[in-house]
DNA sequence: CGCCGCATGTCAGCGACTGACATCAGACGC
DNA sequence: GCGTCTGATGTCAGTCGCTGACATGCGGCG
């Protein structure tokens, strides 16, 4: 047992969705937040680099799952199959409930602020898929536009995995829509 | 005349762009740069609705333009056509030189937060790509997924603008990323 | 037993951004 | 010509995000 009643992380996180949820993200202090997760202002930004970091722990961990799975693709898998059979699996760190991811969402769409965000989150894990691309001897170009176009069909995948209505198989959705694109870019 | 010396803008935009490449992003302060324009600090805020916004001037303008393009294209032309004959006049809206599309790209390159609104500013073209080609009568989905996959194309165009050593026709660097992203999703 | 590490608290300060109100050259109606 | 109105700018005060420097105190470790 430590001095500090524990998970002050997530008890940030916590508090800061509900507030951005019931008030705005500009109306809710980060003060607001530290307090009713029993903190100070100063100890919320030792946790997040800033106010909006708060809504995005996940992106790290789904960024180094997909680039796991990248690098464990076997050594025959063809570019465009690695990274979308990792797209595939990503449901597997998704929460459980997709409620929350709802609400986060919900919130992300409410202010530009956090869309910058999400955006370089996403761009991020472009960078990193690329990364691991050219680490299977892609060439640095051609695997940039290969994680930018496997971005796309995540986001599109993605917005249909919250939308459904049962929880849907991720790697289902992935499919339909490298489907779908394939078509598009064939016309 | 006016009262006041004219394109106050024009200068704040300039006098931020010195002052970002010169002292760095952080360093450099809003105050600075209104003095350097002529002008006060509330001003800048009038013209530009936070520090970043000064850079991106020229978005508005390419997406009007982009976004005509598509409407005006033949009837008869496809989706993935239409959007990525539009982008290949892009080079008509781009600056005479080169040399500020860098230094632009360099400072907005050393710091996060321009990434950040560069990303959204990709987004909100290609929302306005996808509001384009769903007038064209293309569903929703389909609308956006094709723009989506159309900035990735761009990215890798514009990127290779930047690079080359004489002016490129961008036209033409359109169509190579095109075709290089038919290769790789062709598995 | 005493020292140390580390998560947290306290405090002071900077700079981005905003709202309210003042100013004043020029445009415009008469 | 003359008063009035408009619109870009200035002034001022205030909030809040974020940071650096330093203090504090429990738990562990020698």
């Amino acid at each position: 047992m430590g001095r500090w009643t524990p998970n002050a992380r997530g008890r940030l996180e916590a508090a800061a969705l509900e507030l951005y949820e019931q008030h705005g993200y500009d109306q809710a202090t980060v003060t607001q937040i530290a307090e009713r997760a029993g903190l100070t202002e100063r100890t919320f930004f030792r946790h997040f680099t800033d106010k909006r970091e708060v809504l995005f722990g996940g992106a790290q961990l789904l960024q180094d799952h997909l680039v796991q799975r990248v690098a464990d693709a076997p050594a025959s898998a063809a570019p465009w199959e690695a990274v979308t059979t990792a797209l595939g699996g990503a449901g597997e760190v998704f929460p459980a409930d997709r409620e929350s991811s709802r609400q986060r969402q919900r919130v992300i769409a409410a202010h530009p602020g956090l869309q910058e965000r999400e955006l370089i989150k996403l761009a991020t894990l472009s960078e990193a898929l690329s990364g691991a691309l050219q680490r299977r001897g892609v060439p640095a170009r051609t695997a940039q536009l290969t994680a930018d176009t496997a971005i796309a069909v995540f986001k599109a995948a993605f917005t249909r995995w919250l939308e459904m209505p049962e929880r849907p198989d991720f790697a289902a959705l992935i499919q339909e829509a490298v489907e779908e694109q394939r078509t598009v870019v064939a016309g």
